[in-house]
DNA sequence: TTAGATGCAAAGGCTTTGCAATTCT
DNA sequence: AGAATTGCAAAGCCTTTGCATCTAA
């Protein structure tokens, strides 16, 4: 976690972003759970329990974030977009949205390149991607009286 | 085109909803151009030409549309819900957007209990998947010179 | 010092909802 | 007739923007 601070720290610097406080306590956020995927609404309530820290500024950065890689905004159809750290050379990955608990996780997957040559589209040069797969997570399946009528 | 109006209006018999010229006129837009993946404003302006039509009830049908399994809503991360028919039994597909012009192109995939297999996610039960991917699509890598800047 | 960053409030864009009027059955 | 559906306007959400104030460098 402190590499990937350290490094959020460094990449700003080198791309002429100021290192506010406020900055610094978004990607501390991020880089606490590099795993989980937080929305921006969930971000500010964290880092306004320390920070003085608006909305705002919470987009504004991410989006910043975002356009120099360090992040990935990730769009699972709900309606709310979620924040990632880019693993930037990290394999590739897509996600599994649990359609009873709603929880987001991971999972590896095959390249764009490769998934080029799976698709057969040839006619289309895939330069990313961005795969969502819904089901029911482990604990759900555990649990499969209360499948019926899960939410989404 | 005439077989999918037929099957939307049985469809929504069975369904106890009633059929009126507004729903009839959504879904023909949609079965006109099935592979055309429209947004709930392009059906608005494009049934109203000939219908007094309120744009929520394109997406009040269209909630009904999908809710019913006749068409799927699509969501390639620009905020805008795009909705097409859903083939049903047909073969799997994906999206590709192209990140010149904007074009949504489909694409035949692996069926989500192929891709389980792909992914080797044996831990989170797969039932239905959203799978885009960026990139250019054949017209526009023809002129690359232009590719410098594009949209999105 | 001063350009860049922040917070607040207002505005935007897409979608949903309340309700009286209308229209299928 | 009676319940479902519609159109309009208003409201809801998430996100972006304008602007005066503040702050990192």
């Amino acid at each position: 976690m402190r590499e990937l601070v350290c490094e959020a720290r460094m990449k700003l610097r080198d791309e002429n972003y100021r290192l506010t406080r406020q900055r610094e306590a978004i990607f501390e956020v991020l880089a606490r759970q590099p795993r989980v995927h937080f929305t921006a609404q969930e971000i500010h309530d964290v880092t306004r329990e320390k920070h003085q820290m608006g909305l705002s500024t919470v987009y504004r950065t991410l989006a910043i974030l975002e356009e120099i890689g360090l992040i990935r905004k990730l769009d699972v159809g709900d309606g709310v977009s979620r924040y990632e750290f880019d693993g930037g050379d990290a394999s590739p990955h897509c996600h599994l949205v649990c359609l009873r608990c709603g929880g987001v996780m991971e999972a590896s997957c095959p390249a764009p390149e490769e998934m080029q040559v799976i698709l057969r589209a040839d006619r289309f040069k895939i330069y990313d991607q961005s795969m969502v797969f819904f089901g029911f997570c482990q604990g759900c399946t555990e649990s499969p009286s209360a499948l019926v009528g899960g939410q989404r």
